[in-house]
DNA sequence: CAGTTTGTTCAAAAAAACTTGAACCTAGTG
DNA sequence: CACTAGGTTCAAGTTTTTTTGAACAAACTG
């Protein structure tokens, strides 16, 4: 077995590069990102903080996964929004530092907060609007069946509110099996 | 009160053009589609046909739309994967026609059977992958996080996987205020 | 069969989404 | 107050996705 094997040798307090089994988490949340209407780059962020107990901060993260400033700028700030990161200031470091939020319910909660509800207002005005055009017509073949479209789309609209803060519900009990980190 | 009004005059059996409600609901569609990470042309098809009681063929939903034949093709095609739209062959007619599926239970079910589960699917190998790439290291402090990390994603995984027969069954419970439309 | 009609495929064009990096803020520092 | 480090912005470039339409297949029709 050579001396150095492949393993990361951190002779400095930060690893350099990725192992492998963190650019494969890395790859893992890529894809993930991407399934979500994500860009890719914050599942990428978000992957390499979730692999590391340290925090991180900017520059390092553009080093460690070789993205531009402006992208891990705007992912970090779109993960914060979501919840997905926070950050961390080191007393004395003007620096900002990042973690990654690992409790399944909050990243779920998070992403419903800012990608569903608004849906779900934004149809409220949608439905509104259709009422408005159909009001505005005489009673023929035609309103009778906006009427019934108009219909079934509130009762959608309804449904997928209901089952909103049930999802929430569902995805907080029995969260992390691993006994670390508090709540 | 002019004798034809701003309203769609239909001398041949089907409306050639969308009314204003229509319009806005397969708008409404299109963005949808496109939240779903579906392209926006799917939205439209299935608004269109989500409008009207009568079938609609292929060149119909073209014209109608003012989409390529290519475009209708695949988007029909993909809706008829997801189940959100079945085809309907009129006796004597060389054309096959297609309806919307309004029943939100099938469209949700159809949704997350084509495009949730393939993913959780994918999740397990994944998973097995980065176990593998934990398995060849020496056990030092990576390795200890990396075992952390499986873990947590595990722990996920199940989550996610107990999560969708609830969503299936929560919005399955009192579709469709309308009355009209069989089961 | 030759001629239609209906529908699929896929390479190329168009559109949309993402990333980059240089210019630009802003707050701390000497 | 000039200088620097940390961070944001956004126009331009790149990549990815979607749409188009012409060529092709298949299935009827006379």
């Amino acid at each position: 077995m050579p001396l150095f094997s492949a393993t990361n040798i951190s002779s400095s307090r930060h690893q350099n590069t990725l192992d492998e089994w963190e650019i494969a988490i890395v790859d893992l949340f890529l894809n993930a990102a991407n399934s979500f209407g994500l860009p890719k780059s914050y599942g990428q962020i978000y992957g390499l903080l979730f692999c590391r107990d340290e925090s991180l901060a900017m520059d390092e993260i553009m080093e460690l996964l070789k993205i531009s400033k402006g992208s891990a700028s705007q992912g970090l700030r779109a993960l914060r929004q979501l919840g997905a990161v926070s950050s961390v200031f080191a007393p004395g470091d003007r620096k900002e530092r990042f973690v990654a939020e690992i409790r399944l319910r909050k990243l779920v909660g998070g992403f419903l907060r800012e990608q569903a509800d608004p849906h779900l207002e934004k149809g409220v005005a949608r439905l509104q609007q259709i009422e408005g055009l159909l009001g505005k017509m005489d009673d023929n073949d035609s309103h009778k069946r906006g009427i019934l479209r108009h219909e079934i789309l509130s009762g959608w609209h309804r449904q997928m509110s209901r089952l909103l803060p049930w999802v929430k519900m569902i995805v907080g009990k029995s969260d992390r099996l691993p006994s670390k980190n508090k709540d």
